[in-house]
RNA sequence: GGUCAGGUAGCUCAGCUGGUUAGAGCGCAGGACUCAUAAUCCUGAGGUCGAGAGUUCAAGUCUCUCUCUGACCA
């Protein structure tokens, strides 16, 4: 048994995610959890919400509520919607808890007392009426390039050039719209990232096992030459920036930045969960000189979030020079996009969790977004080919042959499975290609490939309903009873079988499927070297029922709908 | 603009370090079966592997040029 810590990116707490969200990052690392988990490792699922920033602060004032009660709102529904995924965190934390406030700040101490933080004054915009500092993307005004007038201060949308918001002509707030704008002075904590370029790089140089997408990326950033940024903003919703213990002076009225205290929510939230129970230990999954050296940690996110992962978040940690657990394997995703664009709140373009589940179950969303998940590139996400997932994998190939095993042994067998019968050559077929398709399955599993492990899960359902048709017992039972039996009872284990393959994908339905075959809570596990065992393990004389019909059709009618309402098409 | 990734059957994609007739799922055509949600199973049609040149006994798989698409750029 291994320890395995996984983590998947923070969502961020302004409103509720969409679809791609979810593939990018947190359900693929729930399936891989739940797969880890019934291989019987001892594994801990750890996110939360990030919850500071500019965007969270305005998004409040736009609500006319606090911020803090913004973010316990948003981060009820986003909990909620995760619970309604099936996403089995062991913690779903919250970056703007004191254990992060704290722990963030411990880093900051470190790293300066490493030399690695140092006060630089710059300039920056000013927002009078606001009565606060403006990020760049919140200034607007004329592009001094093309002369576009609603030109934001990073970058100019017209002619794409990036811009300092100071060289903006008659530069306005875009909160407030107000044109009392001043240039004035503000200090601020850099992070020398660059006198840790040779560490991050040879740090990434060894970590051969990281897919190809996130190591380009780290490259790409570390060949540009990692600069110096400022980890700290003029913000009041946030982590403060403390000296021994008190506000720091020149700073009481900021905060750390977002992406500095983000990342370490993975080892806050760890103390929180930690902390919620007696017993928990958190300290032995992050720091190496208390137990976390035998810990594999494997972190899932979308790809705007690697370089965050890959060289930011790590300068912060060997910046430290403290004990601390890094990374082992990386999984970033690509984006779902959807009907060739992307998915788009202010277009009322694409699904979000939570109207998702108003459609349908979570098992048939977690099957299409990880059969389909954005591996190798963007995946798009079109209503025929949900429809077309749905009916054919999860309707007629699996709930199908459970359907119909199931229903045959009630009513030919009274719902008590046979032990009559002498296997022949139909079982040593199902056997073999058993022997060949499990193992495969759990190695797509082992390398997270998602897309092939849902597709080799569904070759060996389709598999099931190729064996039915060899042993076709519905023929036998006419005239020999007991050659019927053996293909009734090989069938019912299939079924099991089934379950549990489809735990980590679909594990509403794996549970489901269990149920009605009544397999123990402690025989649903992914140890499957001993196929002739699992094809045998069910109890001659036990009791079965059938399940009611596991998945209904998606309709035209529903896909038609659907596209209307949700502008697809 | 720079960097990277990718252009393979109608659609979505697999094809490792170059090596027999290029694969899967969906869709389509035909057939089988009737236990089952008109489900399932079998067979078949469909591709000059973006274009051109090169290396090699041999290239979808390596090199160069071109072209198109997408992503990223703190």
């Amino acid at each position: 048994m291994s320890r395995i810590l996984i983590t998947s990116a923070l969502p961020y707490i302004n409103g509720v995610k969409h679809l791609g969200n979810l593939a990018g990052s947190m359900l693929p690392a729930d399936v891989y959890a739940r797969f880890k988990r019934l291989q019987g490792h001892d594994v801990l699922y750890i996110c939360a919400t990030d919850e500071h920033g500019t965007p969270a602060e305005l998004a409040a004032a736009e609500a006319n509520v606090s911020v803090q009660q913004y973010c316990d709102e948003q981060h009820e529904i986003q909990r909620a919607a995760g619970e309604g995924f099936g996403l089995s965190f062991d913690w779903f934390g919250r970056s703007s808890g004191e254990q992060n406030a704290k722990l963030t700040q411990e880093f900051a101490e470190k790293l300066e007392a490493n030399g690695l933080i140092e006060e630089r004054t710059s300039k920056q915009v000013f927002s009078v009426d606001d009565g606060r500092f403006l990020p760049d993307r919140y200034v607007e005004g004329t592009c001094p390039h093309c002369g576009f007038e609603k030109a934001r201060g990073d970058q100019c949308d017209s002619c794409g050039r990036l811009l300092d918001p100071v060289d903006l002509i008659e530069p306005y707030s875009a909160v407030s719209g107000s044109k009392n704008i001043e240039i004035r002075d503000t200090v601020h904590l850099f992070l020398l990232q660059e006198k840790m370029q040779a560490t991050i790089r040879s740090w990434v140089d060894e970590a051969e096992n990281w897919p190809q997408l996130a190591r380009s990326i780290a490259y790409k950033w570390l060949d540009e030459g990692l600069q110096d940024r400022a980890i700290t903003r003029d913000l009041k919703w946030g982590v403060p920036v403390l000296k021994d213990g008190k506000l720091r002076p020149g700073f009481e009225d900021k905060v750390f930045y977002v992406w500095f205290d983000a990342p370490v929510e993975y080892i806050a939230a760890t103390q929180e969960w930690a902390e919620a129970e007696e017993g928990r230990d958190w300290a032995s999954w992050w720091r190496k000189d208390e137990g976390a050296d035998d810990v594999s940690y494997v972190q899932f996110m979308g790809k705007d979030n690697v370089a965050f992962h890959t060289v930011s978040f790590p300068v912060t940690i060997f910046g430290s020079q403290e004990p601390w657990k890094t990374v082992d394997k990386l999984k970033a995703f690509n984006w779902v996009t959807w009907y060739g664009g992307k998915f788009s709140t202010s277009q009322k373009r694409g699904v979000f969790m939570d109207q998702a589940l108003d459609l349908l179950p979570a098992d048939y969303w977690r099957w299409y977004l990880i059969a389909n998940a954005p591996e190798g590139s963007d995946a798009p996400f079109t209503w025929e080919g949900f429809q077309s997932a749905i009916n054919s994998d999860l309707a007629n190939v699996l709930g199908n042959f459970v359907n119909r095993i199931t229903k045959y042994t009630v009513s030919k067998f009274d719902g008590v499975l046979p032990g009559e019968g002498e296997v022949g050559e139909d079982e040593a077929w199902l056997e073999n290609e058993l022997k060949q398709r499990l193992p495969q399955l759990v190695s797509y599993y082992e390398n997270m490939e998602f897309r092939k492990a849902a597709a080799e899960t569904r070759a060996i359902w389709a598999a099931g309903n190729e064996y039915l048709t060899k042993a076709e017992p519905w023929v036998k039972f006419k005239t020999d009873k007991d050659a019927a039996a053996v293909g009734v009872r090989y069938g019912l284990n299939l079924v099991a079988l089934f379950g549990i393959l489809a735990l980590p994908i679909i594990p509403e339905t794996g549970k489901k499927i269990l149920d009605a075959i009544g397999v123990p809570e402690a025989n649903r596990s992914f140890r499957l070297d001993d196929v002739s065992g699992i094809l045998n393990a069910l109890p001659i004389g036990m009791e079965v029922r059938a399940p009611d019909v596991l998945f209904s059709k998606i309709e035209d009618a529903h896909v038609e709908e659907w596209t209307e309402k949700f502008g697809g098409g």
